[in-house]
DNA sequence: CAGGTATATCGAAGATTGTCAATAGAGATT
DNA sequence: AATCTCTATTGACAATCTTCGATATACCTG
């Protein structure tokens, strides 16, 4: 599968790689964006980002308890992380905390992760 | 910030949130999509990518183990992972592994996610 | 103020992940 | 065959992540 192999016998008594191969991601990139994608890897954080999209400001912890499998400890759990991610934030009523996600926010990390999966291809 | 916040008093008495939201984002579908971020979100996975993208298989273990900044076992691990999840492979020739990248596999994978999170945005 | 409800935080337990030294295995060289 | 090199695997340990019961906090209602 792989044609154009010439370099199968490498010269003997050498230690092989010579190459200096580099990333050209450097690791603080790789970093960005491992954290980028880390936010993202949960699915009940997915399913958070979700529902808070499709239901801009209107949605409280309940509405997520109700909606998703894991107690209410867990989701606010979750809201925590992504809320010290900058991706959402919440407003109080009384008793109620009403998320929404901060769009701006969500759409730069989209950007960030496309940007450097488009510079993975090359 | 939020504004047309007209739920702010609820009912008193009621239960809050009657509302039956529902993710759009189904549970085996966020599941999918975490596991696809997961596998990318590494920093050591990432540059390894990286790296196998540009040195189309002619790179061994060796020249990523020089490039970065682990341990040969360490390396081996994040490779069987990634070939795990199909988006590598390698081919031995004699005492080297050269690896390189499956670029359909990798191409799905970015499809899949960049669909995803598009639909995550409306 | 007393009692009730929504949410956040704490603390513990379990699961998963990441790392590496040691070792095994496979193939090359002498 | 003995030995060397490269890679994979094992096993142990540490770190991190996930979950949830218990509890704290804040606020509303009566």
């Amino acid at each position: 599968m792989v044609e154009g192999l010439e370099i199968q016998g490498r010269r003997r008594g050498t230690r092989c790689c010579e190459s200096e191969v580099q990333p050209r991601m450097s690791q603080a990139e790789a970093e960005q964006l491992s954290s980028d994608l880390q936010i993202l890897g949960h699915p009940i954080r997915l399913q958070i980002l979700d529902i808070l999209t499709r239901n801009d400001g209107q949605i409280c912890v309940c509405d997520l308890e109700a909606a998703l499998p894991v107690k209410q400890p867990t989701i606010s759990h979750h809201l925590k992380l992504l809320r010290d991610a900058g991706l959402i934030d919440c407003e109080r009523h009384g008793l109620w905390a009403y998320y929404f996600v901060k769009r701006g926010a969500l759409e730069a990390l989209r950007a960030r992760v496309m940007g450097q999966l488009d510079a993975l291809r090359s």
